[in-house]
DNA sequence: GCACATAGTGTCAAAATGGATACCGTTAGT
DNA sequence: ACTAACGGTATCCATTTTGACACTATGTGC
């Protein structure tokens, strides 16, 4: 176990107060993480109905990203056993305690950024 | 090419309504960027406060997240002409409204991983 | 016997990110 | 003359993340 306790080297949450805001972070971070959660804030969306949401995501990126938060439990995927295949993807409990994190995030972002993004405006 | 932003992260946001999750994301995304934001919270702390509070930031890593935040609108960087230099660095206004969303990152964290971490034990 | 649909995998290469290390400029102290 | 203090830069390199693109499996419809 990799916790607190390792001695000389620390990997991610033995750091000072400010880690448990790295700590999630790091758990809805990627690229593609976000706007996912925030889809299935609205309910249960098979693989290509997340990817019509994401329209610039790519497959292989999505299954990734999709595995990462299964890993991390924050969703839940279902598969059936269909020809061609079926496999839905929903929130799990933890992912679901995350709602009030996510929405802080859309909030903030359509408060202080209105859809537009201040690093664009060199481009 | 080390520069201070990174265009290529989100820089298209013409997605669906979750960008704006990504888009905030993005602003506080980067390795140490997070807890920056937090420490500054408790007030304006010069170059060398923060790498105290942040052991394990190295300082080019430390310049260049100080200066996408800067860069980004959400801290200010007050210079003084001295000799050996003073640099402060403290929450903008902008910076400032993000109080919620890192309170709630950190939160979320305290309540749901308080110091268990899936992903790090079977290395 | 071919294409279509769904939900993937595999491989390679580019790009972004992060770490280590050394250097810079000014002035005060010894 | 040399060193320390502070807040950086510059350069190089390793690791990680992402993108492009091709490939897979299987039952159905033509």
């Amino acid at each position: 176990m990799d916790t607190v306790s390792s001695p000389g080297r620390h990997s991610r949450l033995d750091c000072s107060p400010g880690c448990s805001v790295e700590a999630t972070l790091s758990l809805i971070d990627g690229k593609w993480k976000g706007v996912i959660l925030f889809h299935l804030l609205d309910g249960t969306l098979r693989f290509n109905e997340i990817r019509k949401r994401i329209p610039d995501v790519t497959q292989r990126m999505l299954t990734n990203q999709l595995r990462e938060l299964e890993v991390d439990g924050l969703i839940a995927r279902r598969v059936y056993a269909q020809v061609p295949p079926k496999v839905e993807y929903s929130l799990s409990e933890r992912g679901r305690s995350l709602e009030a994190v996510i929405l802080a995030l859309k909030h903030w972002g359509d408060a202080h950024l209105h859809l537009f993004h201040p690093r664009d405006s060199a481009a």
